[in-house]
DNA sequence: GAGCACTGC
């Protein structure tokens, strides 16, 4: 090296080191003014409500109802002068889809007897609606299945017929139900002697041994009998007392009072989810306006169990017992008993790093080890040792609950039994070459021998689950009328909500329903009767290769603790048979013992960006409960510092502060900043929304696939995926978001409702980031070129996924120069020259989602 | 011409 260079080297040096200060300065300047914000806005929230006692507040609720029927009939012309003046069909069509919608998140715990009133009362609405009345409100109303904020004795125009019949129900309210029904059963010699006759017309049949049996911990019997007593109306107070958790209730006090970190293992039907809290809140734990915080891994089971605590104590939702998602924060400064999901508190450390507001904060169902479950147990655990007065309780189900205790320095145990039907396990004496064929075998065996009862079916994927209706359709129509009807359903979560929802319908007399579902029916979805599970033993895992920074989404085994979770599915109504399509000795010898946590399979880009705007710097260090491997961190951080997140001394930048401030990928929060210098952030802020929805945007049934791709191609926009994306965006938007466009283009209502959800989030923390929202000042190019930022290759893709074949998904075409433009600090002129002459794959340029 | 388990922010 020169002496003239060596000098040019060092002086660049010292300005680069100026630069960094510099922008570490900006950055802290930018966390302050956040936290300044985040500070004026709850300041203004507790102005806005005060302190008030109790009375106070209901005397508060009361005239707000007073104020609100005043001003009522004002509303109600104005609501119906907007509405005539944009009269639009499709609103009253989106109304409806709405509520569908809103009904299928709570049918998971929903009766079937209560589902004809549903409908009833959906029909009533959408009548309501046509009349051009009340369109408005009732749209506000129904959105949650709130009961009405009315004074009490009081009652709305459109109360539901039954107040507490049409709220969620708990796990609890669900047990007390099934068993009611479980009385109706028909389990006789009768039935089983008229199908023997049936065997004969069964080519072939598979032998399956009874191996052991899934104890359960209640006898039919004494259930049938207490089913007498339980169809009597139960008082919630009688309900609380009879959950499993109720003679706990003291003990389980007493050991949070003495430890600071109590693991609490309990099955499900247990009522822990909702009566510790209650119990916690009951013993003081809520004084000092400190919250109880209780995280659910899912959003249907926060916003349930919020609802059915809350009904419990008689409180409104939203008031002392409230939860927070996503898109909808349901709490207020009178909230003690919070709900959320876990990415929810993950975020929520972004601005209040010590949980300061809460005094004992639950996670709840521990064991299914989410992403943000395992980086809140870091989280939390690193926050006892510093805030000694904040309890901690990890609930999880059986099996996990030592290694919980000892992560979290040896935390005592405390154990509280669940209620479960016996399930018997049947393997097959031989392995199943061809699964698929052996599940619609195994389908049709039980419907011609085994006793009326329904049939859940667990397979990997869409095509798998269309393969084995069509099956099911062409050999029960062979059978014809000589077996009872099978009623065949699908459900995955691509599937719209309206055919997913025929899962709950009841099944007719004498008919049995089948149901062929993906690992949607382990955790996500429960179906009421269900008496048979059939197992094949496979499932689709994502799994991410740091190596070579690839996703692949492949059928794998899964593992015992899954296959037990699955024949549980059985033993829900009534004692149950799970017939597994593996060996005993493949379950024993051949099966993990759990499932790879999530932490370990995945991009961990956002999770360490998050962590790193906690100043959580020493990541290789964190205390995790499964540490993810070690080159997944280290491409994640590598990939930060491409993206310039982060500077060469690992700190995080001011881009990087803002960029953590979005819930996506950090790619994509990379491509949002860039759009501010070339202008065009309403047209980046949409592809974001877009690109988040995850390519479920288009529904592609077996039967119209030729239709649905005609309809694509409409979209197709030459310059790439990820403008073709805007393109399906705004004309859905031109049409007011319209469900008709939606069928018509074989587009997903849902996922666009997601995207448009998305989008005002993402609009909203462009807002947050101090970053304008400008649209139509630029062309394609610029676009193009904010997208580089998003990720500075030579073509940008979104996703590089390995399924049957390696593909890029959303990819579009890029000029290499702007690499230079967008990302100086990681490319040089030379190298980029260099490399365009390397012969490109295939690929590269071409649209692989929009053809 | 190919394909996409399930969640969550």
């Amino acid at each position: 090296m020169s002496k003239s260079s060596k000098r040019r080297y060092s002086s660049s040096s010292d300005s680069a080191e100026e630069t960094r200060k510099k922008d570490l300065l900006e950055r802290d300047e930018f966390a302050t003014r956040l936290k300044k914000r985040d500070e004026e806005k709850v300041k203004k929230v507790a102005e806005a409500s005060g302190k008030r006692s109790y009375e106070e507040a209901a005397k508060r609720l009361k005239m707000e109802a007073e104020d609100r029927d005043k001003i009522l009939p004002k509303l109600r012309i104005q609501s119906r002068r907007k509405y005539l003046e944009k009269r639009k069909d499709d609103k009253v069509v989106e109304l409806e889809a709405d509520i569908a919608d809103d009904e299928y998140l709570f049918d998971e715990r929903i009766l079937t007897k209560r589902e004809k009133e549903d409908r009833e009362h959906k029909k009533t609405i959408l009548k309501l609606a046509k009349e051009h009345e009340k369109a408005r409100e009732l749209e506000n109303v129904q959105r949650y299945h709130m009961p009405q904020d009315l004074g009490k004795g009081e009652k709305g125009d459109y109360v539901e017929v039954d107040d507490i019949e049409k709220l969620p129900h708990s796990e609890q309210k669900k047990w007390e139900q099934d068993q009611i029904r479980s009385a109706f059963f028909k389990f006789g010699a009768k039935d089983s002697q008229a199908q023997e006759e049936y065997e004969l017309l069964l080519d072939e049949q598979i032998d399956f041994i009874q191996a052991l049996q899934l104890e359960g911990n209640k006898e039919k019997k004494e259930e049938q009998e207490k089913s007498e007593y339980r169809k009597m109306r139960m008082t919630i107070e009688e309900t609380k007392k009879s959950l499993p958790v109720y003679p706990f209730r003291e003990p389980l006090i007493e050991a949070i009072r003495n430890y600071q970190i109590l693991i609490v293992e309990g099955e499900t039907g247990s009522g822990k989810t909702t009566q510790i809290p209650q119990y916690l809140h009951e013993a003081g734990f809520t004084a000092d306006d400190k919250k109880i915080g209780c995280t659910q891994p899912r959003r249907v089971a926060a916003m349930s169990v919020a609802a059915r605590v809350a009904q419990e104590m008689n409180v409104k939702l939203g008031n002392e017992v409230g939860y927070s998602i996503r898109f909808e924060d349901c709490t207020s400064d009178r909230t003690v008993i919070k709900y959320m999901t876990d990415g929810t508190l993950h975020r929520e450390f972004l601005s209040e790093p010590d949980l300061a507001s809460y005094s004992v904060m639950i996670i709840d169902e521990a064991h299914e080890r989410t992403l943000h479950t395992d980086i809140l147990f870091g989280l939390v655990k690193d926050i006892t040792r510093f805030r000694p007065d904040l309890k901690l309780l990890i609930s999880s189900a059986t099996l996990d609950a030592e290694k919980f205790s000892k992560f979290f320095d040896d935390a005592p145990i405390f154990r509280i039994p669940g209620r479960r039907f016996p399930v018997d396990i049947y393997y097959t004496k031989a392995p199943e070459a061809d699964y698929v064929d052996a599940c619609v075998v195994s389908v049709l065996q039980i419907h011609a021998t085994q006793p009326l009862g329904d049939i859940l079916v667990f397979l990997t994927g869409q095509e798998e689950i269309e393969t084995c209706v069509e099956m099911l359709q062409e050999r029960t129509k062979k059978i014809g009328k000589k077996l009872k009807e099978l009623i065949i359903l699908p459900v995955y979560a691509n599937l719209p909500s309206d055919m997913q929802a025929k899962i709950f319908d009841p099944t007719p007399e004498g008919a049995r329903k089948v149901v062929l579902a993906t690992n949607i029916a382990e955790t996500s979805l429960t179906i009421d009767n269900i008496i048979y599970v059939i197992d094949p033993g496979f499932a689709k895992q994502n799994n991410f290769n740091s190596k070579t920074g690839m996703e692949s989404l492949m059928v794998v085994p899964i593992s015992k603790a899954s296959a037990n979770q699955r024949a549980g599915r059985a033993g829900r109504v009534a004692p149950g048979k799970c017939f597994r399509l593996y060996t005993a000795w493949a379950y024993k010898y051949e099966l993990e013992e759990n499932t790879t946590p999530e932490i370990q399979r995945i991009n961990l880009g956002n999770a360490v960006l998050t962590l790193k705007a906690l100043g959580i710097n020493d990541l290789i260090h964190f205390d995790f409960l499964d540490p993810p491997p070690h080159e997944t961190l280290v491409l994640a951080l590598e990939q930060l510092y491409a993206l310039g997140a982060l500077n060469h001394h690992g700190e995080l930048t001011k881009a990087g502060r803002r960029m953590a401030e979005f819930p996506t990928d950090p790619m994509l929060a990379k491509m949002l900043l860039a759009s501010e210098k070339y202008k065009c952030s309403e047209e980046i802020v949409t592809i974001a929304a877009m690109l988040s929805v995850n390519s479920s945007i288009f529904y592609r049934p077996k039967d119209k696939i030729i239709h649905a791709d005609t309809a694509r191609k409409n979209f197709f926009h030459p310059k790439g995926d990820h403008l073709t994306l805007m393109n399906i965006y705004n004309q859905w938007a031109e049409t007011e978001h319209s469900v008709q466009w939606c069928y018509e283009n074989f587009v997903q209502y849902r996922s666009m409702k997601r995207a448009r959800d998305v989008r005002e989030q993402l609009a909203s923390l462009m807002d947050r980031v101090e970053i304008e929202m400008i649209s139509g000042v630029s062309d394609d190019t610029s676009i193009r070129k904010a997208i580089t930022a998003e990720l500075p290759r030579w073509v940008i893709y979104h996703e590089l996924v390995f399924t049957s074949k390696e593909f890029m998904r959303q990819v579009t075409e890029i000029e290499s120069k702007w690499l230079l433009e967008v990302a100086p600090h990681y490319y040089k002129s030379k190298e980029l020259e260099d490399s365009t002459n390397k012969k490109m794959p295939k690929t590269v340029g071409k649209s692989s989602d929009t053809k």
